[in-house]
RNA sequence: GGCGAGGUAGCUCAGAUGGUUAGAGCGCAGGAUUCAUAACCCUGAGGUGGAGAGUUCGACCCUCUCCCUCGCUACCA
């Protein structure tokens, strides 16, 4: 199918924490190399993303921080838009959902689907905090988990044990807003028969074979398993207001309103446009979203599928007149130096301080992440890749091939394009050779295969390095000017095409190379001639397109990141832990009868293995002085059992037995556990107690 | 446990519908060269294609079993 106009969006970050490499790596920096291709085309496209500033984690945020949720957006939002332009992601708007015009989109939008009926409404029981005055979001709850008693699991989750919960399971919940006992109320809210849905859903994705395998078996993952109903409303008080009758107190859903502020910067953008530009005064925004000439094209990571996929096509074929998305490239996960990336772990490559050590070096960034791009699969980033990569093929291949033209020209003929002269065979199959690089690029970047594309583009600058290697011009210079002036010509015409062949790439090297060849505007459609620069046409002043990044500089980076594992290990409190540690309210007094009816020891570890089919429990063996008996523990994620024979713990010995996974379990250790749920041992400080001795 | 995606040279990864000697870049070894940021260019070594079985004239690609990694989901303290 022709299309005549793209609608390009990449996901809406969320705005409660800065951008790290695994943002652009996964999203952004493919949607911005295939806009920048798109334009480079002549292609009418819009490039489209925004702040996602809603929902209950940027609450939380604003709570343990002491500010109010706008103040937590505000200032990830101009953190995220910056750093999005310092980079060259190249958006047509960056807009945010906590905007007036969003606002209304998502308002309207969801009174269309009301008045079409397609909600279906429940009224269902949920914890309401009187002293506070409002419901309750499953996170805002905490209580004694009923699998495992954990008296701090939260209302979706109990942290200890991974069990997924509903706030009703608790026992004994608790409202981290004020520390009273909620109480059960009623709520009506407003749900997506997805189950409903599921048939069309279904028509949907099978005309969609064509996408990457990651994104559609995802999705025939989830079609098998069966769509369920999703409430489309919250009770809170941070998002756009339910627009109906009886809805006070409620907000849509963040994962229904996101996707719905591609629409609504979109209309922001034809807006700013109409406003800037007489000709487009009769623009209209619908043209990007309800004409079938178009085509919507989601950027997202792979943990956005099911939404973009699935969810947003049913909001918009329930609204109707929309289009749907025709494409949906999701990439997979990026890895660092061989561990997940993670935010609360500080394992992360953060892109705002990455320009303060490597100042002017983000395309090398954008090489060496593209590169690498995890298309298929999950891929790891290393600082000594990164440095191969710069040094190896941007330094080496793509810097010196131009550099040495540039460099060649100054000294033979004052930096002004000489005359060819007659092309030898050689000559013609090298030019021939270079014209085919054009459609390699584009048949790869229209298939959204990045890494291949990129790699062409590197390829041809090889070609050059090749053809002047053969041609050896400096041999000749003071015996055959006739072939001299050919060969770099043609080296010449080829650094001319590679400007634009890599802007969409490496647009800020691509703008200090049209400076060095003071050739401007060009076009994709100009890559299929040889002869963009003209005889005695003055070129700028050669200068080097990228520089050597040293030993010294990787070292600091990776030292950097050995830091924070130190201090994940050593387990730093944080404030913000803290602060919600004193939220839980103490327990109610017991007698000393009660505290000595509990038999603790001291004891150590002298077995442990992983139970296996389990991700959490190790099968430890305690040397308790009375005893060696067997406790099932569930601290797999924090220890390796290797590390801990020897180790000291406390326990409770007389706790009755209980089977767990087949094995019988004598007893429970004692764990300091943190807000994050990371456990660590109680161990006596001193050497002097022997296994037995008796904690009180 | 169920589902999805993967497991290909030392490293990071490509390989349309099954068809002759399985590819690239980096790294490594040798050579050539000096215009160029000791860069470029050439040559070469390196793979039982996770393991095993099956279908086929023929399988990295299809089927089955098993092992490992990642994700979703379930269960578990």
């Amino acid at each position: 199918m022709n299309y005549k106009r793209h609608t390009v969006t990449a996901a809406l970050p969320y705005a409660n924490g800065p951008l790290h490499i695994g943002h652009l790596a996964g999203c952004y920096l493919p949607a911005d190399i295939y806009v920048r291709y798109l334009r480079l085309k002549g292609d009418d496209v819009i490039f489209i993303c925004g702040s996602d500033e809603h929902g209950v984690p940027i609450t939380i945020k604003a709570k343990k921080e002491g500010i109010t949720p706008q103040q937590v957006v505000d200032k990830y939002h101009k953190l995220m838009g910056d750093t999005f332009s310092d980079f060259g992601i190249s958006f047509d708007i960056y807009s945010r959902t906590s905007g007036k015009v969003h606002h209304e989109t998502a308002s309207d939008f969801f009174k269309t689907l009301y008045a079409k009926q397609i909600f279906r409404e429940e009224v269902t029981e949920q914890y309401y905090d009187e002293k506070a005055k409002q419901f309750l979001a499953d996170r805002y709850i905490v209580g004694t988990c009923p699998k495992c008693g954990n008296e701090n699991a939260y209302g979706d989750q109990c942290e200890k044990c991974g069990t997924s919960l509903s706030p009703t399971e608790l026992i004994n919940p608790r409202s981290t807003l004020s520390g009273e006992k909620p109480v059960l109320k009623k709520t009506k809210n407003w749900f997506l028969p997805l189950d409903k849905m599921q048939p069309d859903i279904e028509r949907y994705i099978e005309t969609h074979k064509d996408w990457k395998t990651n994104v559609y078996g995802q999705c025939k993952s989830w079609l098998n398993q069966g769509l369920q109903a999703r409430a489309m409303t919250r009770d809170l008080d941070w998002g756009v207001k339910v627009p109906v009758e009886g809805a006070e107190g409620k907000v849509l859903y963040v994962w229904f309103d996101a996707p719905i502020g591609y629409i609504s910067a979109t209309k922001e953008l034809v807006e700013e446009k109409r406003k800037s530009n007489p000709q487009s005064k009769t623009l209209d925004w619908t043209l990007y979203w309800k004409d079938k000439e178009t085509r919507l094209v989601h950027f997202i990571g792979k943990d956005n599928i099911v939404f973009h996929c699935i969810i947003f096509p049913a909001m918009l074929m329930a609204h109707g007149n929309y289009i749907l998305p025709d494409n949906v490239p999701a990439n997979e996960f990026l890895n660092l130096e061989g561990d997940k990336i993670s935010t609360s772990r500080n394992w992360a490559v953060w892109l705002h301080e990455y320009l303060i050590d490597f100042k002017n070096k983000q395309d090398v960034l954008r090489y060496v992440l593209c590169s690498n791009a995890p298309e298929t699969k999950d891929n790891d980033f290393t600082w000594k890749d990164f440095q191969a990569k710069n040094n190896n093929e941007l330094v080496a291949i793509l810097g010196n091939f131009v550099n040495r033209t540039l460099v060649l020209t100054e000294k033979y003929y004052n930096g002004i394009v000489p005359e060819a002269d007659t092309l030898t065979n050689n000559d013609l199959a090298l030019l021939d050779e270079i014209l085919q690089f054009p459609k390699k690029i584009s048949s790869s970047l229209d298939a959204f295969r990045f890494r291949e594309a990129l790699a062409e583009l590197m390829n041809m600058a090889r070609a050059g390095n090749k053809y002047l290697a053969d041609n050896e011009p400096w041999k000749m210079a003071s015996t055959n000017d006739a072939r001299v002036r050919t060969v770099m010509n043609i080296s010449l015409q080829i650094a001319a095409n590679l400007t634009v062949l890599m802007e969409p790439f490496l647009p800020h090297s691509a703008k200090k190379l049209s400076t060095l060849l003071n050739l401007h505007n060009l076009k994709w459609s100009d890559t299929n001639r040889t002869d963009l620069l003209k005889p005695g046409h003055k070129l700028g002043k050669a200068e080097l397109l990228y520089d050597k990044i040293e030993d010294i500089e990787i070292e600091k980076q990776i030292q950097k990141l050995i830091d924070s594992k130190k201090m994940n290990d050593s387990q730093m409190p944080q404030p913000a832990a803290d602060a919600q540690a004193a939220l839980q309210q103490p327990k109610p007094d017991i007698t000393f009868d009660d505290f000595s009816k509990m038999d603790i020891r001291v004891g150590t570890i002298v077995e442990a293995e992983r139970v296996p089919k389990t991700d959490k429990l190790l099968k430890l063996t305690i040397d308790t002085g009375i005893d060696r008996r067997t406790v099932v523990s569930g601290i797999a994620g924090f220890y390796n059992p290797e590390n801990i024979i020897g180790q000291k713990v406390s326990l409770l010995v007389n706790l009755a037995p209980r089977t767990i996974k087949g094995i019988t379990s004598q007893g429970m250790i004692l764990m300091a556990e943190n807000s994050n749920g990371e456990l660590s041992f109680v161990s006596p400080t001193k050497q002097n107690s022997n296994n037995g001795s008796v904690i009180k």
